[in-house]
DNA sequence: TCGGGAATGGCACTTTGGTGCCATTCGTCG
DNA sequence: CGACGAATGGCACCAAAGTGCCATTCCCGA
């Protein structure tokens, strides 16, 4: 399962282990670090619920971290720790997709709440996101020309102006498209069509040379 | 047009003055509020690109008047002033929507960029929703059976699958599918379950639908 | 009471879509 | 060289979708 982990960074060894106890009492699993890189060294495993970041701290501080992370990919909800952070600061964690920015000397009860909603929060982003996962997954599966085909057929081509436009013959067309569905796993048009929209697939890949 | 339009709220007159006149200077069209009921009374019209909020502020203050705003519906981006705000107020604001959360006095030119970049992202966001707009604004001139076809449609099930849910004949739901596309003006299957996709548009009536 | 929209469904016919099977042509990889 | 996948396309055949026209029934408002 994921989404059952919170991982902490913080060089205050005394709040590192303030949090975690707090936080296991709450029958959450913790795990602590001591800088960002130690983070970034160890990676962020996908059972990952939630991220605990101290903002300042020696070397990469908090905000680096998140900058960092969202470059990598790791989408987990981020929750920010300060001792003297600012305005501006909080504004920027914030909408670097932060869930929440607390100062110290932190409110237990509102870091177990905040860290709480942020797991549920992503745990229902990911749940609701696991089919839209498995349809990108299966993307790579499909051949260039597959892939021409597809970005046609989900912008309401009819097969013959696909053969058109492709400059092939219609049964072609449908040997492609068939195979699309396939390989794409889906049983309807419509499924397709929402599972490329929420992908945000745009057809990416439309010029001829492209890597198989 | 829509998105040219800036609209300030502030109790501070000298502020207001001082606002307006940075912002004309930009050629932006300002429009200043002493009080959060008097923009709630004067309304919010669809010409508005940004808000410039005070925090503080005697009676409505600016983080319940984003929340009132947001439940009538309005989503123009807000930036926030403030003289004396605090991290947490910062951070309700932000996560209520906020594009910018600044400190008075304030920094001019940061005010500025602030606002264009969230009249600019707002009309962007706007012209891209274009078409997911008119589409809505379509849906209420479908009758009760059109829509529920148009569920089952979007949902992926054949004509006669359809059918056999709705306990009609084959014939008469080809009859509500083209009458829907027709008024749903769109051309194609796959524009249809987009402009649903994007729209959010769930069918709320759609009974059982396991096998999918 | 009449007109009209909505829902229903039947019929005929055309167009699209989908599948299987077969065959050919290219590259690529052992 | 030979096997293999990808792309191509032709053919047959069936299923599904789309259209136009007609008719009936029901209900609502003028």
């Amino acid at each position: 399962m994921s989404g059952t982990h919170v991982y902490v960074v913080d060089d205050d060894p005394s709040v590192r282990r303030a949090i975690q106890r707090l936080l296991r009492a709450q029958e959450i699993e913790v795990t602590a670090f001591e800088s960002a890189q130690e983070l970034l060294d160890h990676g962020v495993p996908s059972e990952v619920g939630c991220l605990v970041l101290d903002v300042s701290m020696p070397g990469i501080d908090g905000l680096d971290l998140q900058r960092e992370l969202s470059e990598r990919g790791v989408d987990a909800p981020i929750v920010f720790l300060t001792g003297h952070g600012d305005i501006p600061m909080s504004v920027s964690a914030m909408r670097g997709g932060a869930v929440d920015f607390l100062v110290k000397p932190m409110d237990a009860d509102a870091l177990v709440r905040s860290v709480r909603s942020a797991m549920e929060g992503y745990a229902g982003r990911r749940s609701r996101d696991a089919e839209v996962v498995a349809f990108q997954e299966r993307l790579p599966g499909l051949t260039a020309r597959e892939r021409q085909v597809l970005a046609l057929v989900v912008a309401g081509r009819l097969n013959k102006q696909i053969a058109l436009e492709l400059g092939i013959a219609l049964d072609t067309v449908k040997v492609h498209r068939g195979r699309v569905m396939r390989k794409a796993g889906v049983e309807s048009l419509a499924e397709l069509v929402r599972l490329c929209e929420r992908a945000g697939w745009n057809g990416a890949a439309p010029d001829p040379g492209a890597p198989t």
